[in-house]
Formats: structure tokens, C-alpha cells, sequence
DNA sequence: CAATTGACTAACG
DNA sequence: GCGTTAGCCAATT
């Protein structure tokens, strides 16, 4: 390995992430040595060279929600996995309106070093 | 080598 | 309250 790529920094972050976790885009760009890239960090994810490997699906937005028609599957089929990872997830009814569904507590469930 | 794009984020209207 | 614009920074073409 020794790839000089941004991205693969940002899949070792992503990596870390432990099962019933997850990071924003902005901390793990942030971890990856980039605190203004998380753009890059969705970008690198999109690569995902080693689907399966890297838990893409742990990494939200910063609203704790996903990036919309880009999910492995659907959203919902990502709410079903973190959940079955341990995640707490909030309803709709019980947020802030203006999220269009489901969102991970970013409270509870945030990845933190 | 320069211009464009992009799984983002925050601020403004 | 919701939509649009601007800013960041690196990969892609």
C-alpha cells in the first residue's frame, strides 16, 4: 500500500469507526488531516475501493442524516444496518422538523476519539 | 498545467 | 421555515 491517495487516509478513519458508531463527514476529515475536506471525505467513500471493508454507512452528515439517492441501498437499508449495529436513531416526529427522515443521534452515537 | 466537479458545511435571503 | 449562494480543498478530466 503506500498509495499517496487523500482517500485511502480517510478510509482508514473510516475504518476505525467502532460497530454502533458513527463520525460526519467533518470529523473524519478532520481525522484524516483535512478539517475542511468532507467534501472529499464523501468523495473518497464514493470510491470505496473495498466495499464491505469500509463502513461507509457510518459516516453521516452533519444533521446525523445521509446523503440522499447515494446510499449503498437506499436509506432506509442503512437505517436498518446501523440500527442492527447498535445506533440510535430519532424519528422524524421527534426532531426539529425540517429533516426529511430518519437521523442518527449524533448525541448518543457519535464516534469520539 | 488549468478548469471543473464533488457522499460537505455554514451563512444568507 | 426553506431555498439558494458561497467557501473549502483535493481528485478527476
Amino acid at each position: 500500500m503506500g498509495s499517496s491517495s487523500f482517500n485511502e487516509r480517510v478510509y482508514a478513519v473510516v475504518r476505525r469507526i467502532p460497530r454502533g458508531m458513527v463520525a460526519t463527514y467533518g470529523q473524519v476529515a478532520a481525522l484524516a488531516g483535512a478539517p475542511r475536506n468532507a467534501r472529499m471525505v464523501g468523495y473518497a467513500l464514493h470510491a470505496n475501493p473495498e466495499p464491505g471493508v469500509i463502513p461507509c454507512h457510518r459516516v453521516v452528515f452533519r444533521d446525523g442524516s445521509l446523503a440522499p439517492g447515494f446510499a449503498f441501498g437506499g436509506p432506509d437499508e442503512q437505517r436498518v444496518l446501523l440500527e442492527d449495529e447498535g445506533v440510535v436513531f430519532v424519528p422524524p416526529a421527534a426532531k426539529p422538523a425540517g429533516a426529511p427522515g430518519w437521523r442518527v443521534d449524533l448525541d448518543h452515537c457519535q464516534w469520539r476519539e
